[in-house]
DNA sequence: TTGAAAGCGCTAACAT
DNA sequence: ATGTTAGCGCTTTCAA
């Protein structure tokens, strides 16, 4: 079922049936509703591929996570996905398993069969995204690189919040379990901790990087004992679990013994017990609007590469993992 | 950069480069090997629009599932693309937010793009998914049609098991709380576990249908409690989730005045409180297995539509939801 | 407002 | 083993 047979079909040629379809406003309203009708009846639907070689434009997206099975992602993905769908898009979804390398093969993989690309905390470097960005539409997702699009959320005022937070307990001495080498994420909520710490006047010993998972939670427990600290705050909830179980382990109770704040707010803390303290990051929201920023850079191909950056806020929840410290610290 | 630049580069004709990409023995191995490193050179990579234009195959997969946000999907996705990635193929990734309008819609906006569509506990009635697999290479998970291939989970099975567990506890009354209409799933269990209750001599109380969603299980539990019943199996680990809070709220503890047992053995019935025991499913397993399937019937194109039906086993994992009932029921 | 024709980048007979 | 040529299904000038 192509073109031409809806053509022969409406007794027209077939740049009438392309221009029903494709720019209405070029054909008389008649002939129009005649042919759409005519096909709606063939069950004809324009062939994409074939679009898109003479257009250059695929109506596809990619989105490039680091790891679909860590809870941040699923309702950014959902959001995106549904949201691009509404607007005439299909996406593409891939997993770099935490791979700089993989990262890149998939961005050089995806670019000509897509319109643009959103990158979500992506772990490569700078200069490697931007040069990437000079090839193909780009929206980064929790990373910053100068001339490109972002939508970012203000994880420095949620790890400040955090911080405060357990300063207000009078917990006086916390700790920072930063997540890996190359997070966006990771130095904002670094750098934010720090300058918090030192307003409130309390101490804020960082320990870096540690893979982005339960495990890694897990394997950086005992280091977060020696340093003494009745206060964490993980890079993410998922190390907040792990280090709740790694405590657990030694026999240290949550709160009753240290005070755990995690980030994301994802399903998984807000089922583990006890329920987990955490920085709310909107990431169904972070997925429509990069959905969104990126159609609009893709369809406005005369204005040049308009880079917007979008700033979600994020907030604290409170739960039951951070209370009062039962040996205030000296 | 075409594949014309490549030709002019290399001094030989487009056939030719074009062969040293796809038919490489078609070419003496030194003008290959040339035309190889020339493109590399120039960072030429074939254009998969254009190849899937000419060839009718786009190296596209889809996958449709009803909720990306369910914790039972992202593992199975995560391992799908993953493995579609290593053989060549990039995947589409649909949610249908349970709405079978939705999924039929995605279904036919993805035709044209892919080579084969995976869909997973697919809510479709039979004779539409018979109809549309005649137009379209599928794979389908958890889901049984005649005619077409399936990767099923013995839930069967696994619902059996559950049955036996409580039963082997000395619960003499169960309740089983099924899935949203049209779910394969659902019926299996039903199936499965009545025939398990007569075996074991217990009573079971079916009540269905419900959205497989953790509110669907807060909004369940009112109507389990008025059964009677001391064992509870769920459709999957949200509702059990849901089912236990629901409980929680009307003083009704787990397991001490109620087991509950979850499908899917997902992160939340991990994390949760009590630990649910729960029927696992292979999930990764079944992601790879579907594109393994999938890939095959699509590049068999020869032999017509080899249908094969995979059945990947499932297990029961005994945790904290479930014990020797407190009242033993009459 | 519609038709004619060229061409997007590539593959696949068919020649040589 | 390589070159020639005709499309794949569509859009888009250019004419009429």
């Amino acid at each position: 079922m192509t073109i031409r047979d809806v053509a022969q079909a409406a007794g027209v040629h077939v740049s009438t049936v392309s221009r029903a379809f494709s720019a209405s406003h070029l054909v008389k309203r008649e002939t129009r509703e005649r042919v759409l009708a005519i096909a709606a009846d063939l069950g004809y639907r324009p062939n994409e591929t074939a679009r898109a070689l003479t257009t250059g434009r695929t109506r596809n997206l990619g989105l490039i996570v680091s790891d679909i099975a860590n809870p941040f992602y699923p309702p950014l993905i959902k959001a995106a996905q549904a949201y691009a769908r509404v607007r005439g898009y299909q996406v593409f979804v891939a997993d770099t398993d935490e791979d700089v390398a993989v990262e890149e093969e998939l961005i050089r993989t995806l670019a000509r069969q897509v319109d643009g690309v959103i990158l979500v905390s992506p772990r490569l470097a700078n200069d490697v995204i931007g040069r990437l960005g000079g090839e193909l539409p780009f929206v980064l997702v929790n990373r910053s690189v100068a001339g490109l699009s972002a939508v970012l959320m203000d994880v420095a005022h949620g790890a400040a919040l955090a911080v405060e937070h357990l300063a207000g307990l009078g917990h006086e001495h916390l700790a920072l379990v930063g997540g890996p080498r190359g997070s966006w994420t990771s130095a904002q909520m670094r750098r934010a901790a720090g300058r918090a710490a030192a307003d409130q006047g309390v101490r804020l010993d960082v320990l870096a990087p540690n893979p982005p998972t339960e495990h890694g939670g897990i394997v950086a427990a005992p280091a977060v004992l020696e340093t003494g600290a009745t206060g964490v705050i993980a890079y993410n909830d998922l190390v907040a679990i792990g280090l709740i179980e790694g405590f657990d382990d030694r026999g240290v109770r949550i709160p009753r013994d240290l005070s755990v704040i995690g980030v994301d707010d994802t399903v998984a803390g807000r089922l583990n017990r006890p329920r987990l303290t955490t920085v709310a990051m909107p990431t169904a929201a972070a997925g429509r609007t990069a959905v969104d920023l990126l159609i609009q850079t893709v369809e406005t191909s005369g204005g040049g590469p308009a880079t917007a950056q979008t700033v979600l806020a994020t907030s604290l929840v409170v739960r039951d993992s951070t209370a009062t410290p039962a040996h205030p610290a000296g």
